[in-house]
DNA sequence: ATTGACGTTTACGCAAACGTAAAGTAGTGA
DNA sequence: TCACTACTTTACGTTTGCGTAAACGTCAAT
């Protein structure tokens, strides 16, 4: 019996390890199940500076801000930032967590972000509106064609 | 009629080619140009199928119908399609001109990028949100620290 | 005839973002 | 103890999208 359904049926194995009672802390698979990514991404990520779980002997542990973390890098990805740019990114925030940095430049850089954003935001409603009326056209199309045939 | 209004100085060689007096012709340059891709891209989109010029010899020359095509291949660039995509979509597009294949395949892949369209567009939309507020509450952080400062 | 400016092909190179063995460790369950 | 499973590292392979010579053709002007 494949006792592993995942999620609301996952009382297994990597659960039961001695300190994760509340879930304060993830497996590699659980969040690359989670978010639909290999376990071999997350490793990469890891190696590009992008998100260091801790350790448990080999094995990594997430905590929560390493899941909210991933989160973010995942949108950025999905938004087209390269991974670099979002260590870029990452960085700019931790730097400016613990705060001692140019501001400037930070400010700088995000705004420029926030052009290429808004205009590739603006190509992305174009392309959806042209797609539309190109699919609404060859239904047309398909209309009259049967308006003919009947 | 501003014919060449980018010509600024350049009313030189490809100009006074023999059959090109109206500007339905373009020579490689006049597109890496104006479009600012290098010429190595104009060929390799070609090596892959997106774009097929005239040949005058070996040169290539890009009628009104080639550049168009060349804007729309960049501008689903920057929307974050792959060059194969793209020659999907072409090719999508293509077949229906000359109609006979089957619509549905047609309107259910373009349907398809539709959704994913919209959901990087939403995506942005929060990451454009999210970077404002970013930089507003740095720039909060920075007004607080002169007033201390003052 | 030579010098540019512009064009061409062929072909190797490269960074990004993982995929994919290969081979070992560590804990659990029968 | 044996098998299984999840996790690990190391390291080479792959795809995409061009960059970058190298080496040569063509025309116009000097």
């Amino acid at each position: 019996m494949d006792i592993i359904v995942r999620s609301e049926g996952r009382a297994d194995a990597t659960i039961h390890t001695p300190d994760a009672f509340n879930r304060e802390s993830f497996t590699i698979s659980d969040l690359s199940n989670e978010f639909d990514v290999t376990a071999r991404a997350l490793r990469f990520y890891e190696d590009q500076g992008l998100i260091s779980p801790e350790r448990m002997g080999l094995a990594r542990i997430y905590s929560k801000r390493d899941r909210a973390r991933l989160a973010w890098i995942l949108r950025a990805k999905r938004v087209g930032f390269s991974l670099a740019e979002i260590r870029e990114m990452i960085d700019l925030y931790d730097l400016n967590d613990g705060r001692n940095i140019q501001r400037r430049v930070t400010i700088e850089k995000c705004r420029d972000r926030i052009g290429l954003l808004k205009a590739q935001r603006d190509d992305i409603e174009s392309a959806i509106t042209e797609l539309t009326e190109f699919v609404a056209m060859v239904e047309n199309v398909e209309a009259a064609e049967k308006s003919v045939t009947a």
